[in-house]
DNA sequence: GCGTAAAGTCTACGGCGTAGACATGTTTCT
DNA sequence: AGAAACATGTCTACGCCGTAGACTTTACGC
């Protein structure tokens, strides 16, 4: 992927000036940064040509088209999460991997979307690899904890799931800024009808301060220690 | 909404013959066939009024925007779900919901991204009602179990954090057509570099034969007993 | 320097959402 | 019945979008 002609003229850094030449690296960079900073619905290629004061058709070197594009942001965020398969303490391991999924999702909350709808259009073996990495490493980690194959898939579907559940959950409740978020929250949620909503009203003050990662971690004992079982059982049953 | 003149000569039958005046049910239900036989993609203005025999524009007297016509149809695909808030076993009515819920995604797969996605880009105050119904049921049926009010927000959110994140991944696994299945994953499989992707590459039969009712069940089980906790706790405690 | 391939540009097409003015149909009041 | 008020549907037009295809410019190996 990149070019490693060292002693002719050539400039190294790579964001600094004016006109260097464009790679996949810069493009997809600059685009996650227009999507955080205005949304996915701001990332068009006309819009992010001019951002980078090319042609929009020059965009097309380096991704297929929109679609491709969009994948790749995502594989650029997923490419943030660090997983350390050979911890040998799984448990603590999937936490960890949870609560920095969080945070990543935190800092870059417009990506979310992609994150989860991308992979409904595209058969599993055809995504793109940097997507498919946690899933390996996170089989990998499970396998070398003592699950069979197919118990560690069933694991994973079940702390996977439960952590993009909490994670939507999570930024739909986040969506005005934290300070005015109160006043505003509260000023929605006095649209509501009382007579339909009573209890949805009366948690108003409850709803404005989420404590996300604490949930997120309740959550995931509760997960881990269910998950666990059948793995203490093969255990003192056999003895490979 | 509804006008209540019944005396005068007026058409009862809604969706007869050829031209009957519009309405936003008309309009919504048409939208929603159109999604799930086409896709999210072919929902637009204009070929949802050429669907209707309608000029587009005339849409906008039932939906202020495209994105307000979203909502719409995430209602009413919401509003196919039935919810028993008086139910005496809550955890057996969270089950049910469940997988009530399941279900209507596998109907509605196309919808799944509007129910997922929508949300977060309007605060919960203002979200289409029939989208808050849930909520508020469920924590209905949560309270009435006795569950404290704050107590019963955590349980909804863990519950349909997990709830959300399964159907989503159930999806992601479904993509191609149940026939082929087996043969197109396991051709998707195959290009992934055998090296980067050992385990994921083994799991193939696995991956082939999902049952995700099973696997949204036992994750349920897992999650209702963990929740269960706190209520038995406060039961044997105080007496009120 | 020259040929070749890569990178970037230009033009153009069809489709999109929707603002605003307008036409048509229906209901209500007298 | 006639008129006034209003709801419903239509037309035209604008600026944006993704992207196909032909082209020009640049960079690099010899």
């Amino acid at each position: 992927m990149e070019t490693v002609q060292p002693p002719t003229k050539r400039d190294s850094s790579p964001a600094s000036g004016a006109k260097t030449r464009l790679s996949r690296e810069i493009v997809l960079t600059t685009a996650l940064a227009l999507v955080d900073s205005e949304g996915l619905d701001a990332l068009t290629m006309r819009r992010l040509g001019h951002e980078l004061g090319r042609d929009p058709m020059s965009l097309y070197r380096y991704a297929a088209n929109r679609a491709a594009l969009l994948d790749g942001v995502t594989e650029l965020v997923l490419n943030e999460l660090a997983i350390f398969p050979n911890d040998p303490d799984w448990q603590a391991q999937l936490r960890k991997i949870a609560h920095d999924l969080r945070l990543l999702a935190l800092r870059h909350p417009n990506v979310v979307p992609l994150l989860v709808t991308r992979p409904l259009s595209t058969p599993l073996g055809l995504r793109p690899l940097g997507t498919l990495r946690p899933l390996e490493q996170i089989l990998s980690l499970l396998t070398d904890a003592g699950f069979e194959p197919a118990d560690a898939l069933h694991v994973y579907r079940a702390y996977y799931g439960f952590l993009y559940g909490h994670i939507l959950n999570e930024l739909q409740e986040f969506i005005v800024d934290p300070e005015e978020n109160e006043a505003l929250l509260r000023l929605g949620l006095h649209r509501l009808p009382a007579r339909d909503f009573p209890r949805l009203r009366a948690l108003g003050p409850v709803l404005a301060d989420y404590d996300g990662a604490a949930e997120l971690d309740q959550g995931i004992s509760i997960l881990l220690s269910g998950l666990a079982a059948p793995l203490a059982h093969a255990e003192s049953s056999t003895d490979d």
